[in-house]
DNA sequence: ATAAAAATTTAGACTAGTCTAAAAAATAAT
DNA sequence: ATTATTTTTTAGACTAGTCTAAATTTTTAT
């Protein structure tokens, strides 16, 4: 007679922001350098290697001396996850707690190790579902799966096209901050009126009532789908 | 010219956790043993030792080898400012997220560590400002200060007294499951019908609906402030 | 094809936190 | 008041994660 309590090996914060950093990276490029993950963690080379070793050891990544890693299966799902958590945290930051877009990164940072399996589903509840984060960034579900529509560059659009704000290419303060002085948030439904054939400006509505131009730059950072 | 970065010595989560059974067991006890906090810690005397020594030397406590510990002013904030975040997290959990009273405690254990000052501040805000955490236990302030109306036993009342619950002293799954299916809770008003002379057992109702009858036993462990 | 440069890994050391086993101090018992 | 017992501390070792400096491998340039 067995007791079997709860051991699922908890990863430590430190690992889970590798395989976190690893998965982003992969995002960009097909090869994952030890140099490239020293500088996303703010580390040294070495401390990256002997790093490595321990989470291919874990079978968390595919590595082979000096030829970079992968994530496997296993790997790339804890790091889903810790992405999946993240981007709850931040909605829920901006959407209940009245946090700024750019104000929810540290903390999100903090609270994206919190081991909960009812929490994040209960956040998630509370939130009803989004598919998408503060910066637009897609939510992947409990399974890391995503239900992605593509998003598109509002800059790509035709005269008279509507669509729905879904996140920003750029994501620094400045532009953010541009943003809400514009009253340009995510979910808002933005309509082209005219695009100013001298500088491919744009004339847009914003939930049907704000009128604003504004510049080909702004519009190539603003992420949408068709509605 | 000097550039001041927000050093503010982050407290590692372990060294809070200590701070913080040293302030409960404060509570208790007027002197604070090494194998106490052992004890309570889940871990060996010597570990207690070392840790009493940094400790120590940041000011966080009074410590003279085997003489006992006690918490400087220092000390003490820190300890209050994780009870009270522990206590406001667990509030969220029940009152925002669906967790049963005897949820929260393992969760609250993990997000009492979150380190923002606005996340803590949002959360009380969000929550209505509460004094009392799902157990009944009193919230310190952003200063560690509490703002307590003293709590009787609500056997120790007359008849007729009305009251509202704002805690328990038996803080076991089993009694927390009988109040719920009595359905009193934290909050709820309770008015004292009758006092059966026979054996003491009261007949009340809650929120001026649902009357019951509840043995002496149980209105000794619950709390109440006089309404 | 081979030398130079860049990237990566190893070796060895450090801190935080923990442990066991042994030594020292305090308390209790005769 | 002098043992015996309990509590606490020290000594030395271990793991996770980090670092610097040196060695090794890969890549680039001639």
């Amino acid at each position: 007679m067995y007791i079997c309590i709860k051991l699922i090996s908890m990863n430590s914060f430190t690992e889970e922001n590798y395989l976190k950093a690893i998965y982003k990276l992969l995002e960009k490029e097909s090869v994952v350098t030890t140099n490239a993950i020293a500088e996303k963690m703010n580390t040294k080379a070495a401390s990256v290697t002997d790093m490595l070793k321990k989470l291919a050891d874990k079978k968390f990544i595919n590595y082979q001396k000096y030829q970079g890693v992968s994530l496997t299966a296993k790997g790339e799902k804890i790091a889903l996850n810790i992405i999946r958590k993240h981007r709850l945290w931040e909605m829920f930051l901006v959407e209940k707690l009245n946090f700024k877009w750019d104000e929810v990164h540290d903390v999100a940072e903090q609270l994206e190790h919190i081991d909960s399996d009812k929490l994040i589903a209960q956040i998630d509840h509370f939130l009803n579902f989004p598919k998408f984060d503060p910066h637009g960034d897609p939510i992947p579900d409990a399974n890391g799966k995503f239900h992605i529509q593509k998003s598109q560059l509002l800059s790509e659009l035709k005269k008279n096209s509507a669509c729905i704000m879904t996140g920003v290419v750029d994501h620094s303060p400045a532009f953010l901050q541009y943003l809400d002085q514009a009253a340009i948030g995510l979910g808002d439904e933005i309509k082209i009126k005219d695009i100013v054939s001298f500088d491919k400006s744009l004339q847009i509505s914003v939930n049907k009532k704000n009128s604003l131009f504004i510049s080909n730059e702004v519009a190539k950072n603003i992420l949408v789908i068709i509605k």
